[in-house]
This record gives C-alpha cells, structure tokens and sequence, in this order.
DNA sequence: CCAAAAGTGTTCCGGCTACACCCATGC
DNA sequence: GCATGGGTGTAGCCGGAACACTTTTGG
C-alpha cells in the first residue's frame, strides 16, 4: 500500500462541546434545541463538524464560541465516540470536548440565536444519540480534573468567596463538605490572594472575596506541589 | 442545513496503539518498522484506519490483533490527534490507544511478519508523525491508571511473585519502593490470591506466586473500595 | 557454611476528620 | 437586640514512611 491512501474509508467527524456554568446553586449544562432533522425539536449538546484546515480543538473552540462568545476558555477533549449508527444520517464519529465557563460572561443573545437554555445537570432533559453518554463521562472527568487541579475556579467569577467555592466543590463531588476543614485546606495550599474587598450581599457581615493566584499556582507546581481538594 | 450533511468535510481517520510490555526487567513498547511511505524505514507505532463499519474499539483491536495475534487484551482510548499536517500524505486525524499486554503471551511470527521489535521505553528510537507524543501521553495515563485500578495484572502472567509486582510499579511509576511496605499494601487490599506454589528460578528459597483475584475484587468496589497503590 | 533472595513488624509523623462557638452587621 | 451568615482551633485517629534482621536452600 506505498504510499496509497486511496482506498481507505473516509467519514465526518464531528465534535460536541459540554458546557459546564455554575449558578451558585446548582451545576448546569448549555443544551441547544436541535433546528434541523434528524430529531429536530429535541435536545442535544451544541456540535459542529471538524473542517479539513482544523484542528479537533479548534473545531471545538469554534463551536463553543459560535453558542457563548466566549474564547480562551478552559476546554479538554473528553473522548471519541463511534458506534456506527449513532448519527443516523451518515457514518460520523465525534470527539465530545467539555468547557467550564463563568455563567456570567457569555452573550445572551447568542442563546436565543441558537435556542439554547441552561439546564441542571440533575434535571437534564431526553437528549439524541449519544448524548447522554457523553455527559456523564465528563461529569465524571470533571470530578477528577477538579479534585487534582485547580479548574474549579474557571467556572467561578474571577473574585469569589469562600462559601461559593465550597459549594461549586460539594455540587461537583455530590457530598457536604465541612466549612472549617474545606476553608483550611484551601487556605493552607496558599494559592489564593485574600482581598481588602467583601461580598456585602450574601449576609450583612459580608464575606472576603478571594482570587486565584495562578502565577503563585504555576511557581509551586514547578517546585512539585500538587493542588489537591 | 436540514438532514444534509453533504457539504460537510470528510477526513481519514486512524488508531494508532500503544502497546505495553514487561519483561520483569523494563517497560517496553511494540514498534513496527514503517513498510511504505511517508518515512518508509522508520519506526511507528502500529496503525489502521477506520473502517465505515465499524467502531473504534473495533478498529483498535484489529490492529492489536494483527501484530500480535491477541485479543480480549486491556485497552484503552487514549486521545485524539489531529494536527492539520501530522500525516504528510493526507489529513488524517488520529485515535491513539494503549494495550497492556502479556509480553510472554504474543506470537511471535508476526513480528517478523511485520518488522515489529520490542524497545525499552527508556531506548526509544526516533518515531514518525506525532507517535513520540502519543507514547508520552499514554506513559503518564499508564501511571494513573496503575495507580488507581488493578490494570498492572494486565502486563504480568497469571501467576506472579510479589517481586514482579513490585518491580512492575517502581518501572512504571519511576520510583523506588519499599519490599515491606508494598508488601503490605498490596495485602491488605486482600484481592490477590496466595498459591501454594512457588516460583523457583529466581532464588535458593523460592518465592510464592500469586494471582489476582478478580471477582473479589468486583465485589469489594461495589461495596466501595477502590484500589490504590 | 556461605551467598542470595524471600519474608516479616514496629515506631513515628503528618494529614484528615469531627466538632461548636463567637463575630459583625442591618434591620 | 436579634437574626443571619462569616469566620475560626483542637484533639483524636488513621494511614504512609522509614527502617533491619531472620529464613531457606542450592551450591
């Protein structure tokens, strides 16, 4: 076969992007209404198909901004998904990549453009293909990525308190966490800067507001910390 | 776009594998010297491309099958490479996975047949395309993976010494350990079998052979243990 | 009897868990 | 002055790391 690709098949590949967003409250999907058969009218993860001058992670970029706006966005290739029939128009695989994004920042408007609405991850509706599959998978992989990496802050404002990080923590790994023990932990890794600034509107005391200091992050690692939550 | 497709982009779309080794000594890599062009002559990882019919797992054993007449082997999909130019010849997107196999278990006929040969992964020959990445990734998924499932078995016979355990994750961790404390570990997960027999070509004394049990081990994960070395 | 690998326990330390009260403020 | 969420420390326990000597047996 020198030199001969010819006679290999050739299929689409697609890619599906899971958006994550967090409302303080619950952890959420970015979901589109299919506009276009098959199973139009129904939900579905927002996909686009992979162009010959692209790379998988720019597709997925493309599409994630085409639905948010959004760019230089925490974003990982998840898996490729294949089974023959799963599109059941043509033969298409696709590489599901997930995205964790701060619920605040993307252009509503495009969501209307593209039906899309914010859906729980625990009252997620019926979704096509493989859909399902997908998510779970990432929420499986987000799981792990933010108990040993600190991406949990992509899905927070860049000024966050104590008590939205622990909940964005407890919705993630779906169980309580002790306030005294989850604060001291976090505080002891030293990778956040304290602010002079407070959140007034949660309490009447307020609450500090904290960021993450990701130059700090980076020198620790180099000298062999591991972010572990 | 309603039900068409048509216009939309189709790219070759190949598995690549990784396949894994021990020879109580040193991890070790099945390369295949590249028959044809592009870098006809070179080492590669063993490759195909994907079928219409069928699924990646699919196309991923085939290939593991050809080279080493193996299946029902540990496998696992690693990521998607797709670099515009990683296949001079065409836009070919690339799944690599990883395979753990019995070093002891393939036939050998069909490495000849297909110019293969074993290399330590500390030798590695220079490799074409993006293959050295590949290898890279799937290293550091290797040590996860072992870390935290009893996948490591994979690579050993059925019967084996604590000291082929042993050895397997310090070269696989890269690290040193200690004879007792992983004895003891290792133990006190209770998911090997002891056997009344003992291996007697490595010393005076003998040494027991063990094996994993996996039914055991099933049935400790559903009641919530995890394994972890 | 000696060489070479197998096998085995204890102590110490650090990190994780469990747990309850005072503080600041707006109303 | 009281209701609401914010903020803080300690004691006990468990698991991991360090560490050395005895056993077996073929030559």
């Amino acid at each position: 076969m020198d030199n001969n690709y010819n006679q290999e098949d050739k299929v689409l590949v697609a890619v599906d992007c899971i958006i994550f967003g967090f409302d303080e409250e619950d952890l959420k999907l970015l979901l589109v209404k299919r506009g276009f058969e098959p199973e139009k009218g129904k939900w579905s993860l927002m996909g686009g198909f992979l162009r010959q001058s692209e790379i998988l992670d720019e597709a997925a970029n493309r599409v994630l901004f085409t639905l948010t706006g959004l760019n230089d966005v925490y974003m990982e290739q998840l898996y490729g998904f294949s089974k023959v029939d799963r599109d059941p128009v043509e033969r298409t695989i696709s590489m599901a990549y997930y995205a964790l994004i701060n619920i605040n920042d993307h252009n509503p408007k495009l969501l209307d453009e593209n039906s899309a609405q914010w859906f729980s991850v625990s009252e997620l509706p019926e979704l096509i293909f493989d859909h399902g599959e997908m998510i779970d998978k990432a929420l499986r992989r987000l799981r792990r990525r933010t108990s040993t990496n600190p991406v949990g802050f992509e899905l927070l404002p860049k000024k966050f308190t104590m008590r939205q990080l622990q909940k964005l923590y407890e919705v993630i790994l779906g169980e309580e966490l002790d306030k005294r023990n989850f604060q001291k932990k976090i505080k002891q890794m030293d990778v956040l800067v304290k602010l002079k600034e407070k959140d007034m509107t949660s309490s009447r005391k307020g609450s500090f507001l904290y960021e993450f200091d990701k130059e700090k992050y980076e020198e620790k690692v180099s000298d062999g910390f591991t972010f572990r939550v």
